[in-house]
This record gives C-alpha cells, structure tokens and sequence, in this order.
RNA sequence: GUCCCUAUCGUCUAGCCCGGCCUAGGACAUCGCCCUUUCAAGGCGGUAACGCGGGUUCGAAUCCCGCUGGGGACGCCA
C-alpha cells in the first residue's frame, strides 16, 4: 500500500463551509475515490483567536450534507502543538531559523513605509543574526535561501519558477508559542502521508515557502495541484456580497446536495459535453487534467437549473421524504402532524417538473393540504366573472354526481360539460383550476381535483360559487 | 510597488498539449415556434465568443513574443 494515494482537506474553522471550500473538498475526495484512495479532513485551528467548536461543527455538517465522506479525521492541529514544537526546535538547533525579536507593532509600521513608498514589504531579516535576548519574547522565523529559484511543478498550472529572493523569512512560531499556517501544514502534510495537495490558487504564492521547509528537514514534498478560484458575477473573488456562499444556505434554500455537487464540479471541470452526472460517474470520469486553469465566475442560474434537473430526475417518494422539513419549516404542516406518504409522493410527482426548489415545492404542496386556498387577486379577477361561476356551478353540480372521483374519470366529466355547454374545454378547466388551487398555475387540473379529494374540492367550489 | 496565475458566446465550458476535420460544438440565461386545460417539462430554431498586436507556417482558436484585461499573493490569517 505504499503507492496509495492520500490527499486532504484542511479548512480553518473561522467560518462556515463556503462555496469555495466545498469545492476544494469535493475535487480532493473524487480525486482520492477515483483512486481507491484516502481522504483525509483535518482542521487548521493554529489560529486560536479566530478559530471556534461552532465553526468545526458547520464544516463537519457541511461536509456530511454533501455526503462527502472521509476516512481518517477531523485532526485538529491544536492538539499537536508539541509535535510541531518539537520540529521548530530542529531547525532552531540546526541553525535553519532564528528567533525574531520585533513586535507585531513595528513590524506593520515598516510594512506600511514600504507599501507607500512603493518598495515590496518584504521582511528584511534584521534578526538573522541578532544577539539572544532569553527575557524578550520572539518569534521564530525560517532562514528562507535568498539564491537560487525553487521550482514547482503543478499538476494543474503546470511549472512555476519562483526566485528565492522574492521570498521572505516568514514566521513560522508566534510569540505565543503557537505555530503558524506554512509550517504546520508542511509538517501536517508529510506526518499523514499526503501524497497530493491540492488546493486553492491563493495558495500557489505559499508553495514555494512550504517547498524550502521540506527541503529544510529534507523531506520530499508531495505534489501539488492548485485550484482556479471561484469568482462573483462582477469578477470579484466570491464573498457575502455576491449572495449565498456558505453550503448549508443553499441546504436552506431548498437545494438537493447532489445538484449542489453536480454544479460545483463543473466549475472548473469539464467531461465532454455532460452537464449532468452521478456520483459514480463523477467519481469514474473526474480527473486532474481535465481541469481548467482560470477562475470561474459562480452563476446561480445554472445551479438552479440543475436542482430542477435533479428534482426532476429523481424518484417521487425521495423527493417526498426530503420536501417534509420544508414543509414544517414554512408553516404548511405541523410538526406532529402526519402525512400519508403514498398520497404525498403523488401530490409531488405532479410538481416535481414544476419546481426548482424543494421550497418551491414546498410552497405548490399548499393547495393539495389545506382545507382552502387563497386566491390570487388578478386570477380571480380574470377566470372568477359571473359567466365563470355559472359554469363552476355546473361543474360542482356534475362533481357532486361522481361515484370514483379518478383524474381519467373527472377528464370525462369535464369534457362533457364542455360539450354540453358547447364551450371549449380550458373555459371550465381554467376557472375550476383558480378556484381549487388558488392561481392560474398548477398541474393538470383533473390530477389536482383527485389528489386534492372530493371533499375538499367541492368545498372550495361552493365557496367561490357563493362569492364567499 | 514586487511576484505569481490566467484569457473561446453575458455565464459554465468542448476544442488547444499532438496546427488543417472549426463556416468554433454543448449547457445555463435570453428570444421565437411547436406541444397544450394553465404553468412547467419536453421538442425545434434564433441571437451570441477565439481580447489586441506582432511573428512562425502553405495554413493558427490551436505554437512563440509583446500588450491589455481579469484574478491571486506579499499577515505573529489560513
């Protein structure tokens, strides 16, 4: 098992799992399935101020929601502190990094003189060499090499050359003791084995660093594959601003994971002309080369359309099982109240090509559950005149006479009553349509009548017939 | 300011590595038509792109260079 593959995702728990996030995760985990590898979660919490249980616990939903499963994990790097002091120590020992006595305070001072006067903030390695002070606190930073250039070789961008000395000593232990991003990730990334990394593109500036630690404790470093970004429709990279980016909002708002992943995995990734895939699918075909090299702008458009492409393809029952949250959360039904399935997953086959979102659906269900509906101003005001009601009389009148009350049988009724009336079909269809259902928008009226019941059907017919 | 990445319809992308099959394909959105008891779904069709400039070549969306645009990084964040 020595060649197995292992890759990781490594999020920090100072938000919820986003947009973003969730994608580099799904590429990591089709990477390491497609490969009969593992997939490894592991939180960077090295930043104790920003980093909470609360977050820890969204990103591990967010994950499972996904059904993006992993096989060793959470690992969480505060509770490895001293192994990575342990490594600091080396380099300590073996001269590869110094203690930096400037504070927090002059250090922005002399990044911001750099900035304004137009000079790169680079650290300028003034503690190097700089005589102990055991009672002054300090950092540790690493003797990054300034000769030479260090190569990366990106299994998606392909290779890049950095020179070293654009490259500064970067803190890799802060004054409290705790280690920092770079390193521990290096240190991270060998103790479990990680045989890729693949991540964001904002991470592509750090490879080179994280490249000269492992050759610092002569380690082989695995290899990397950086991610194009996710940007907002004004090409900006993805934020609040654009709309929902954490995952579970979009759980919220009614959207099927799979959709969610389907979306995700073509942002970026392309398999010929499918736009529509399952899981195995995805996990047969997805491929690192396949993947493109600059940043996708999110469209929530397209990602609607496909959850409706998935509510469509999927069976009535699942979506009927998955459709009753919402129906509690939107007040529809309550909570201790019951459904009978089988009637609920035939009120949802006939919505389901007619909505995108489970709240959608939600939301249509309405008029198959209530006693009555409320009805739409304009639709009243258009299908509900005079000459309508007569006809809706007629049609309670004949309803009332049926014995089944089937959509096969209720077509007939109704296109007798055309007949007799000798008017077309849609002039009864499209009134008996507003006063059971409320709008001029529902499924085929005669499956509606059926699956909202005879009882109920005539009760709402009465009330219109009586102008009540 | 320095460094890095990147560039095909409005958007996601196929094609690019291995130049001719590309009068550039698919999908979302949009427009029109068909189907039809409404709305959808579905079917058919339309509008719409190789950023610009140089090369290389018989031939370039495809290779090279420059420019421009977009993104990212430069933190005791990750």
């Amino acid at each position: 098992m020595n060649n197995e593959i292992r890759v990781r995702f490594a999020p920090s728990p100072t938000g919820h799992l986003h947009i973003g996030g969730a994608r580099t995760a799904l590429f990591n985990w089709l990477f390491a399935r497609h490969n009969n590898g593992k997939f490894i979660l592991r939180i960077e919490d090295t930043d104790t101020t920003r980093s909470t249980e609360e977050y820890i616990e969204a990103i591990v939903q967010g994950m499972k929601w996904l059904k993006l499963d992993w096989d060793e994990g959470p690992f969480r790097q505060t509770a490895r502190f001293d192994i990575y002091r342990n490594y600091v120590e080396k380099l300590l020992g073996e001269g590869k990094a110094y203690r930096c006595y400037c504070t927090a305070e002059e250090l922005e001072q002399r990044r911001q003189e750099a900035l304004s006067q137009g000079r790169p903030p680079k650290y300028d390695g003034r503690c190097r060499d700089a005589e102990q002070h055991p009672d002054r606190p300090f950092t540790v930073r690493f003797k990054t090499p300034q000769e030479g250039r260090t190569i990366v070789n990106d299994l998606i961008k392909g290779v890049i050359e950095f020179e070293n000395n654009q490259l500064d000593d970067m803190i890799i232990m802060r004054s409290d003791g705790t280690p920092t991003y770079n390193f521990v990730v290096v240190v991270d990334d060998i103790d479990m084995r990680i045989t890729h990394i693949i991540r964001g593109d904002d991470h592509l500036n750090n490879t080179p660093k994280q490249i000269l630690i492992y050759k610092a404790f002569d380690w082989t470093p695995p290899a990397f594959g950086h991610l194009p970004m996710i940007l907002g429709a004004d090409k900006a990279r993805l934020s609040k601003r654009h709309g929902a980016t954490s995952v579970m909002a979009y759980e919220e708002m009614g959207y099927l994971p799979d959709a969610l992943v389907n979306y995700l995995v073509r942002l970026g990734w392309a398999y010929g002309d499918q736009e529509v895939f399952s899981r195995d699918e995805l996990v047969n075909f997805f491929d690192l080369e396949n993947i493109g090299k600059s940043a996708a702008v999110f469209n929530p458009e397209k990602l609607l359309w496909l959850n409706g492409q998935y509510i469509i393809d999927s069976g009535a029952a699942e979506i009927a099982e998955a459709v009753l949250p919402f129906l509690v959360r939107t007040g529809i039904v309550r909570a201790d109240e019951s459904l009978d399935k089988a009637w609920l997953s035939k009120a949802v086959k006939t919505l389901q090509e007619r909505s995108k979102t489970l709240i959608e659906l939600a939301a249509s269900l309405k008029y198959y559950i209530h006693e009555h509906v409320e009805i739409d101003a304009k639709a009243k005001e258009k299908f509900l005149k005079p000459d309508n009601i007569k006809i809706l009389a007629e049609l309670k009148a004949a309803l009332e006479n049926m014995s089944g009350f089937t959509a096969v049988e209720l077509e007939k009724v109704f296109v007798s009553l055309a007949e007799r009336l000798s008017i077309k079909l849609g002039n009864i269809a499209q009134p008996a349509r507003v006063a059971i259902t409320g709008s001029t928008a529902s499924p085929g009226i005669f499956e509606v009548i059926e699956l909202v019941g005879k009882d109920k059907t005539l009760k709402r017919l009465g009330k219109v017939i009586e102008g009540r």
